[in-house]
DNA sequence: GACTTCTTTCCTGATT
DNA sequence: AAATCAGGAAAGAAGT
């Protein structure tokens, strides 16, 4: 049974429009006034996904982390149109993926789940997210908390672990490549992902410089789960982690135990975090609890990590716990931070009173008096 | 260089 | 069962 592209990108268009009737669009990034330097292209193949001047949709403008499933599917009508794709060969239920579980996805799983489109589409969009990369603005002091976010969360890599669909997970075991690469840099690096310190139980330098490489397999939590999701978020509770768990189990029993407290700083930072000059007393930055201000009283570059339960209060709620840990690790140039760390961390915040505590209220916590910075009014007035 | 502050890491046990 | 919380202990990094 064949039909034609142009029908079936009929039928996505239904489907899209009785699906989507009325969702808004996705949040625009905030970089529309930097100055996107042109990459240099060398196949015209991209030029589709890349070209900034024509509009072939709201998901060209947009961070592909970021996109909706209406985003989705138009991406990938966009692409069976242009390809000529028989789109009855599509899976329709693969086409109502949001952005943040396309990114997920491993090259092998794009190809068992979009067919012969799946290459192409891969491509793309690791073009697209490429390309929204650079659009960070990454010389603009004033937006540190919001490059690391928008770096963070473009770079997520094609890992398996966004999946929701049970069926899906074992087409998309944990590459081979993804193993050969982890075991190759001996955990050694990997933007934001790698918690298994080396065997001798410290990290040693990156073996990674590029980072287009670490974010094809580096965002890995072998010690604790993504929680990007929360009981507040059931669409996330699935088994995302479910793949690399047994896995990183067994990676974890061969391993030496660690020794207490924080290993030395041995080129501890990789090659993404270029060393920057201190001057004898620069400050020394941002705090934690500062850093986690700076996301929530930045609602539009939140992008779901945390929110507000109580604006008035203070009280507020991680809701990507792992993925705001995996964040301030690359603020600190700590690939293996973790949740568990970091709420330690918030937890001696509760004696100098910068934190409350939320009693009952997992992944909640509350500004305490001697924080600063989040009310409405000191938001307000640029404090 | 000593001291202090702020984490970071590990750990055990409790709770959800 | 797993995730999270709680908090002690030890240690590193960096500012003073």
């Amino acid at each position: 049974m064949a039909t034609s592209s142009s029908e079936l990108s009929r039928i996505l268009s239904n489907v899209n429009g009785a699906v989507y009737p009325a969702e808004p669009p996705p949040l625009l990034p905030l970089l529309n006034t930097v100055t996107f330097p042109t990459p240099a292209l060398n196949k015209t193949a991209q030029l589709t996904d890349l070209s900034f001047g024509t509009t072939l949709g709201p998901w060209q403008q947009v961070n592909p982390l970021f996109w909706t499933k209406r985003n989705v599917l138009d991406w990938i009508e966009h692409h069976v149109d242009e390809s000529k794709y028989d789109a009855s060969l599509l899976n329709m239920e693969y086409c109502y993926l949001d952005g943040a579980t396309l990114c997920g996805l491993s090259y092998e799983a794009f190809l068992t789940m979009y067919g012969a489109l799946g290459e192409r589409l891969y491509q793309s969009l690791d073009r697209l997210r490429l390309k929204h990369d650079m659009q960070c603005d990454l010389s603009d002091p004033f937006n540190e908390t919001y490059t690391l976010l928008n770096d963070f969360l473009g770079n997520l890599p094609h890992f398996p672990t966004f999946l929701s669909d049970e069926s899906l997970l074992d087409t998309v075991v944990v590459s081979e490549d993804i193993k050969r690469e982890r075991d190759s840099s001996h955990y050694s690096s990997g933007f934001a992902g790698d918690m298994t310190p080396m065997s001798d139980g410290y990290e040693s330098g990156s073996s990674l410089s590029d980072s287009h490489s670490c974010s094809m397999g580096s965002f890995m939590n072998p010690s604790s789960p993504d929680s990007t999701g929360s009981e507040s978020d059931p669409e996330y509770m699935d088994k995302r982690f479910s793949i690399t768990k047994s896995f990183i189990k067994q990676e974890h029993s061969e391993q030496k135990k660690r020794p207490r407290g924080r290993p030395p700083k041995v080129n501890r930072g990789n090659d993404h975090y270029p060393e920057t000059k201190k001057s004898k007393h620069a400050p020394r930055g941002t705090h934690l609890w500062e850093f986690i201000r700076d996301i929530l009283i930045n609602p539009e570059r939140n992008q779901g990590l945390m929110k507000w339960e109580d604006r008035r209060d203070g009280v507020f709620k991680f809701l990507k716990s792992e993925a705001v840990a995996q964040l301030w690790g690359q603020k600190k140039k700590n690939s293996s931070m973790t949740y568990e760390k970091l709420s330690r961390a918030m937890r001696y915040y509760y004696k100098r009173e910068i934190l409350e505590r939320v009693d009952g209220r997992r992944l909640v916590y509350k500004f305490g008096k001697n924080a600063s910075g989040w009310k409405l009014e000191d938001v307000g007035l640029g404090i």
